[in-house]
DNA sequence: CGATGATTCAAACGTTCGTTTGAATCATCT
DNA sequence: AGATGATTCAAACGAACGTTTGAATCATCG
């Protein structure tokens, strides 16, 4: 995944594992189900977590609607068991659940709605009653930024690294990312609404 | 690129453009450079036009420093010029654009630092002065959080859209989109600093 | 017009890919 | 030990890829 799907050679792979090429088609059936397996394998473990940590912040508030910063650390906080694996795999495995959602490939297409759908549910219905006055489409969208947000820090794609100026120290902690990661999100869904889009030319029936 | 790089053959962008298999290593010599000029046309023009609305802005503001809105109005209102191209090119150099961030092939590694090298620092030098409490490093992460959800956005590999529960209205609309983008960027730049990192076991000698 | 250089074209080259095959090897049980 | 089913392996297959080639076509100009 450090190439994407397609540039990823399953000579490659079963090279680097030790086994036989036809290793994989024998226990798999095909490269497409054997990345398959792979996204349920990591995926499914994380988003479980997630709804996990989100069952047990609801539980404890008793009906009231949660903290922003709550709601998000829910989603992050998962991330971080990942990283934590030993070298490379957590660091690898972040990058593979970040570009996930950029990787074309049709394949992926299909898997990650299903491994998502409970938790965008979930996620949205706390942020909803965290956020009653957030517009539903405005908070839809803002679900949408902070999806982003997180998958594109999660490949390690930094565009800014490579540029002379602009040297970091503790690049490598996740923690430390995160951490940083919580009050940018927080402060966003927090935001002001937009200014009143001006749909032009079209007559009355403004949302209130 | 609606296929990334590597699993877009030249027979198929040459059958596309109704020219011969051998034109493109003969006018480019190879797919490496194709994709080279294709990025440099695209990209070029639209930093081009970010650091000259950029200009326009400090011009106006006579060393007073912007303000957040402004500077990230400047870093947006040149994608949707290209999204107002016609249909489909303008959404496919959106998500070209974007996608070129996680693309994991190897050639696109090279040519975007020196792409947007002079953006970053000049948009970095304009968020200092906007922010002028913020520590370096902050700043840094948070202008890579920025640039991660703005590329995610035009690659429009929308992770919520599938879903049911979360059908949208507007979702072709760029210029709607930015509009709500805005705001949000804007808040996660000017969020209050996370809580202290507490290095742990380090003794001493942090920064200020 | 006819020569010259640039461009286009169909065909082929050498690689690499995912997959298949059939024999060899291993594990399990009577 | 010997038979049986699961797994491994080296080898090959056909397809698709980027690139090269050499002839055909085009444009330009003395």
């Amino acid at each position: 995944m450090q190439q994407g799907y397609v540039a990823t050679s399953l000579r490659g792979i079963t090279a680097k594992a030790g086994v036989n090429l036809a290793a994989v088609n024998y226990h798999f059936g095909c490269k497409e189900a054997l990345i398959r397996e792979v996204f349920e394998r990591r995926l499914g473990p994380l988003n479980a977590a997630r709804i996990a940590h989100l069952d047990k912040l609801e539980a404890a508030a008793r009906g009231r609607p949660l903290g922003i910063e709550q709601i998000i650390e829910a989603i992050v906080a998962p991330v971080l068991h990942v990283s934590k694996e030993p070298r490379p795999r957590g660091t690898i495995s972040l990058q593979l659940l970040g570009r996930a959602f950029s990787e074309p490939a049709e394949t992926l297409r299909e898997i990650l709605p299903a491994q998502y759908r409970e938790v965008v549910i979930r996620f949205k219905q706390a942020l909803t009653r965290a956020l009653p006055d957030m517009p539903d489409q405005e908070l839809i969208w803002r679900m949408h930024f902070m999806f982003g947000t997180l998958s594109y820090t999660m490949t390690g794609n930094d565009a800014l690294k490579l540029i002379a100026t602009c040297n970091r120290e503790d690049g490598d902690d996740a923690v430390a990312i995160m951490r940083r990661l919580i009050p940018f999100l927080a402060a966003g869904l927090r935001a002001p609404l937009p200014a009143l889009q001006i749909k032009r030319s079209l007559p009355g029936r403004r949302a209130a």
